[in-house]
DNA sequence: GCACGAATCCAAAACCTCAT
DNA sequence: ATGAGGTTTTGGATTCGTGC
């Protein structure tokens, strides 16, 4: 009897993008840039900003929205759908052809209030033109104890595409064999030596640890996602020189992630402490001797260079 | 100059506070 | 009773000092 576990429609669609949706520009070698610029807009509404940018500009959005938990004051929606339908309805728009966006969240936590990421993923799935390519579990071990319930440990981001010809780097993100894993495999002769060197597909499980209360990555942002998370999204989804746009900017993780990268970026969020956060940010993960890549940050009055060196790469 | 182990540092994991 | 957590402990990694 053949195992036939995974022979369901969803493992069928796998093989058909395997198959038809993996050949793209990923291919062609990226070149990267002398500098990238980095605009970071606080006071900024992220449907505003969406409606200003052109058509097919952006190659990755991240985008960790509130979930609506009214945790702070920045977190508390009447109807969080019908605001996040304003952001959402400018995404495929603004997305190139080989773009993505990716979503955070966390099912766990189910507002009072209506609205998190379930149903953010249902109102996409039946409104708005984008294809979901993976449901990636952030995984950590550190968290809270509960007593009446499994501990949570993991929140959820969803991955979608504008189209079947999206850009995804595997080998920008593959993750190395420990040593005696490594040593074994080479020896098998099934496996193709030059496969084993280049390490293996990170899974849609990905452990990285959440940031502790007293990390000294924090820069003083409730929830700061770790620039580890979002740096494997921006290899894996962006090339060098190409424009990554993430308008919940929160703590600039996103800003960081492209600068180490050779991307340009965009930041944005209401928050008007947004250049604070950034400016630290840079400074612990991006300063000195860390990076080496040349980069500038940009205000909003600056913006205009940020677009002219994007277009330039575009053409 | 090198080997070694104690001291130190730091981030991850374990452990557990307290406002709601 | 619970928690987009907070603080302490742990253990690996590095530094530092000492004896040879």
């Amino acid at each position: 009897m053949p195992n036939r576990s995974h022979y369901n429609s969803a493992h069928r669609m796998m093989n058909y993008l395997r198959k038809e949706g993996t050949a793209h520009s990923a291919d062609a070698e990226s070149q990267m840039p002398d500098c990238t610029y980095h605009a970071v807009l606080p006071d900024s509404d992220c449907v505003e900003l969406l409606k200003t940018l052109d058509d097919n500009s952006v190659q990755l959005m991240v985008c960790d929205p509130p979930y609506n938990l009214n945790i702070a004051d920045w977190d508390e929606f009447n109807d969080y759908i019908e605001w996040a339908a304003q952001w959402l309805a400018e995404v495929p728009r603004v997305l190139k052809k080989s773009g993505s966006i990716v979503i955070f969240g966390g099912f766990q936590y189910q507002s009072d209030y209506g609205g998190d990421l379930l149903e953010i993923m249902h109102y996409v799935r039946h409104n708005v033109p984008l294809r979901m390519v993976n449901l990636i579990i952030w995984y950590y071990k550190n968290g809270m104890g509960a007593h009446r319930f499994f501990s949570n440990r993991h929140e959820e981001i969803v991955w979608y595409t504008k189209t079947k010809k999206y850009l995804f780097n595997l080998d920008a993100v593959r993750v190395q064999y420990d040593e005696a894993t490594k040593k074994a495999y080479l020896k098998d002769k099934r496996l193709r030596p030059e496969s084993v060197e280049k390490g293996k597909n990170p899974t849609n499980v990905w452990e990285i640890p959440r940031l502790n209360g007293n990390s000294k990555e924090r820069v003083g942002h409730e929830t700061q996602k770790p620039v580890q998370l979002i740096d494997r999204i921006v290899k894996a989804m962006s090339n060098p020189g190409d424009l990554v746009l993430d308008f919940f900017a929160g703590s600039g993780s996103t800003t960081v992630a492209s600068i180490l990268n050779g991307r340009h970026s965009i930041a944005s969020d209401l928050d008007p402490n947004l250049r604070e956060y950034v400016d630290r940010l840079v400074e612990k993960k991006a300063g000195g001797e860390i990076n080496p890549l040349k980069f500038e940050l940009l205000d909003a009055s600056q913006i205009d260079t940020l677009f002219e060196e994007t277009n330039q790469d575009a053409a």
